[in-house]
DNA sequence: CGACGGGTTGATCCAATTCAATAATCGTGG
DNA sequence: CCACGATTATTGAATTGGATCAACCCGTCG
C-alpha cells in the first residue's frame, strides 16, 4: 500500500500524541471507553480477553508496526485488555479523526480496511490452530509466526527473545505452560531449536515445518 | 455483524445483485477473487478455513441478516470457503462501491467499520472458547449463541433447527462428532434441553448458563 | 540472604479421541 | 411412491494426549 507525499502529510496529522507504556502495565482494559487506536512505535504488548467467570485468554501479541485496539469500535468500549510486556510506546490515533481523514483521502480508507480485515484473516488461522492441532503443532506454528513477524521488521528470523512466559505462549495456544515447557524441551532436543529462558534460537525452520503440517510420526 | 432494518434499506442501495446459492455449493472458495461482499438475505452460511495439509476448520455460521466476505478485503482473495448448509439468497455487494459510498455516508462508514470490528471481538470470543473450555462448556456456549441470534431474528430463542451437521458442529468447536452427540445427550439427559435429530429445544437456559461458568460439579 | 516468580521435569489422572458397532434419516432413481 | 445406498447420529469400550499435582532449580530483587 503506497502513499504519496500529499497523503503521508494528511496521515501525519492523524497522530495527536504518543505514549508510554512501562512493562506489565496496560494500554487499555476491557470495559475502558474507546476513543483511539495505537500503532506500537516499539515495544511488546498482549492482547487478553476474560470470561465473566475469570478464565482469561491471550487473544495476540503485537510488535513494533502493528495496530491495537480494532475491538473498540464496535461498542465504543474495549473488549479485551492490551498489556505491555515490556516498555513500550505507541502512537495514538484518534479516531474520529481517522475516520474523518480516511473517507477524504481513498486510499488511507482502503489502507484501513485491510488492515482490520487481515486482523479477521489472522485469527481465523489462530481458530485452525486451536481447533485441530495439537500440542507440537501450535507450538511450532507459533514459532514460525514469531520468526516471520521478526523478520519482516528487519530482525533476525532465526534468533530472538520470547518476551512472554511460558503461562502467556499455553494461553495463546490453550495449553497449560508445563505442555509448552515440554514441547520446547522435545524441539531443542530434536534439534529443531536451542532454548535458553527467552532465549530462543530457531536451528531448524523445516523441520519446524514439518511439525506444523502434522507430517511427525510420534 | 447485525444489520438493521433502516441499515438495510441504506444498503439496498448498494446491492447490485442477488444471488442464490443452494445447499452445499460455495458462495465463494479459498483463492477466488474478492470483488464482493454479501449480505445474507435468506439461509445459512458456514465459514471453513483448510491448512496447506487439509484440515479443515469451521470458523464461522452466518445467518440472514449476516455479511459475509470480510475476509477477501485483505488481499483481495477470499482465503475461506463460504459453503451454504441450505438453500440461500444473498445481496451482492460490491466492494468498490461500498468503499465509494461509504467515504461519502459517514454514518454508513461507520457503520461498516464497526461490523468489521464486531467480528474481531465475535473471533476472540471464539478463541476465549477453544482455548479454555471444555467440550460441554463450549456447546453450551454454542447453543446459547444460537438461540440468541435466533431470537435477535424473531425466532424463537427456545426451539430452533440446526442447520449443521455434528460433525460440522465440532469442527467449529475444536471437537469431535462423537463428543458433540454425547453432550447432547447429556444435556438432554439433564433436562437441560431436547434434541431430535437437528430438532432443538432448549429447556433450562439459565443450566446451560451455569455450565458455560464452569459451575457444574462433573 | 531469603523469598518469589518463572521454568523444567516426573508421575499420575482424566477428558476427549479413536475405534467400532448399530440405528435412524435422507435423497435419489427405478 | 418406495427401496436402497449413503449420510448422519448415537452409544460403548479402549486408548491417549495433555492436564494436574508435585518436586525442584535458577535468577533476581528487596
Amino acid at each position: 500500500m503506497q502513499l504519496s507525499p500529499s497523503d503521508l502529510a494528511t496521515v501525519e496529522k492523524l497522530v495527536a500524541t504518543r505514549r508510554k507504556v512501562p512493562r506489565g502495565e496496560a494500554l487499555y482494559r476491557a470495559g475502558d471507553d474507546f476513543d483511539s487506536l495505537y500503532a506500537l512505535r516499539l515495544g511488546f504488548l498482549k492482547s487478553t480477553v476474560t470470561s465473566t467467570d475469570g478464565r482469561e485468554q491471550v487473544t495476540g501479541f503485537h510488535m513494533a508496526g502493528e495496530l491495537v485496539g480494532l475491538d473498540g469500535i464496535s461498542t465504543q468500549k474495549h473488549h479485551c485488555d492490551a498489556v505491555a510486556l515490556e516498555n513500550t510506546e505507541v502512537c495514538v490515533i484518534p479516531y474520529e479523526r481517522l475516520e474523518h481523514i480516511a473517507s477524504e483521502v481513498p486510499v488511507l480508507q482502503t489502507h484501513f480496511h485491510k488492515v482490520m480485515s487481515r486482523e479477521i484473516v489472522r485469527e481465523h488461522g489462530v481458530m485452525l490452530l486451536l481447533g485441530s492441532m495439537h500440542a507440537e503443532e501450535r507450538l511450532a506454528a507459533f514459532l514460525l509466526n514469531l520468526s516471520q513477524r521478526f523478520e519482516a521488521r528487519g530482525y533476525s528470523r532465526t534468533e530472538f527473545v520470547l518476551r512472554m512466559t511460558r503461562a502467556e505462549i499455553g494461553s495463546f495456544l490453550g495449553l497449560k505452560l508445563e505442555t509448552v515447557s515440554r514441547a520446547l524441551s522435545r524441539f531443542a532436543n530434536d534439534g529443531l531449536i536451542e532454548v535458553n529462558q527467552k532465549h530462543l534460537r530457531i536451528a531448524d525452520s523445516d523441520g519446524l515445518r514439518a511439525i506444523v503440517s502434522g507430517q511427525t510420526l510420534r
